[in-house]
DNA sequence: CACAATTTAATTGTGTGCAATTTAATGTGC
DNA sequence: GCACATTAAATTGCACACAATTAAATTGTG
């Protein structure tokens, strides 16, 4: 047996039992996976997911969009500028507190929801699992996903 | 009720049910909860998961790293090149079939596995999950990578 | 009410990811 | 053995992510 593998069997630098290897490289497929049927939108996967909080309610902050989202304003600035010049939002300064920066969708960005409902039913079949599969597997990700903000606050 | 809220209820546009959304926020979590003790060794996350290839083995070509952890060279490329300037690994050409390059370990790339150990360990409590959850949550991830990349592939 | 602390976006700079293309080397079919 | 296909890296261009900083508005406090 050669003599790295068998000291990496024993280490806990194995790239075969990385969770967090598994969660990033599962991240990566899943935006290639959508970038086909999203481009067929003209959103990427990111934006998109913009699209998707701004459907379920308008008129929101950077700020909010960016904790349901957990992205901060250096991401988002410039991608809902981007979905701005495709028309799909308008980007306001609120007059009651000007600080904050309304997003709306325009007509076009509200047109795109019925198009958008198709994405999540064409992409189930791609994820290969049952639809009690993947609540509990969300539900365990998000659990974990919020120790980990949680860890990353607690280290400040 | 509000309208909006009704209709999603009954969407499949919905933000709280997207499977999809919990992998990649999840996946942004790990990176940016990894980044502080990863500074510690002057490595990012996706530079870290390159040298845990190599410290399995060294003197892989760039395709083989690139297959075991999904990346192609537009992202490979510059991030070795970083790597090589940091004086942790090296580069060269293959001499028996020049379309290959070569990548090894310095000693100081060698050297670094020993710190590296640490990250994994104290890694370990911050996703706040047992072993036997986190082997679980892998494998079924793994295999929900597998599932979006054959797709990706059948759709070409 | 002055003024420091806080909050919200925007900006800057670095490092991914990835599609698409290019370049050079190697295989292959005839 | 030579055109043609294939392969491996590199390159180009675009869009994130995020740390750190900046700018402007608001809040809190004495």
């Amino acid at each position: 047996m050669e003599k790295t593998a068998a000291n990496n069997q024993e280490s806990l630098l194995n790239l075969e039992n990385f969770l967090c290897f598994a969660i990033y490289s599962t991240a990566n497929a899943v935006t290639r996976a959508y970038q086909p049927r999203l481009a067929a939108l003209g959103l990427t996967y990111p934006q998109y997911l913009v699209m998707v909080v701004l459907w379920e309610r308008e008129n929101q902050t950077v700020k909010a969009i960016g904790e349901k989202l957990s992205l901060d304003s250096g991401t988002l600035t410039p991608l809902l500028k981007r979905l701005e010049t495709a028309g799909l939002i308008t980007r306001r300064r609120d007059t009651v507190d000007e600080r904050q920066v309304l997003i709306a969708l325009t007509a076009e960005g509200q047109a795109m929801r019925a198009k958008a409902e198709a994405v999540p039913v064409a992409m189930g079949k791609a994820f290969g699992c049952t639809m009690d599969e993947a609540t509990g597997l969300r539900a365990e990700l998000m659990t974990m996903r919020d120790n980990l903000l949680e860890s990353i606050e607690e280290a400040k």
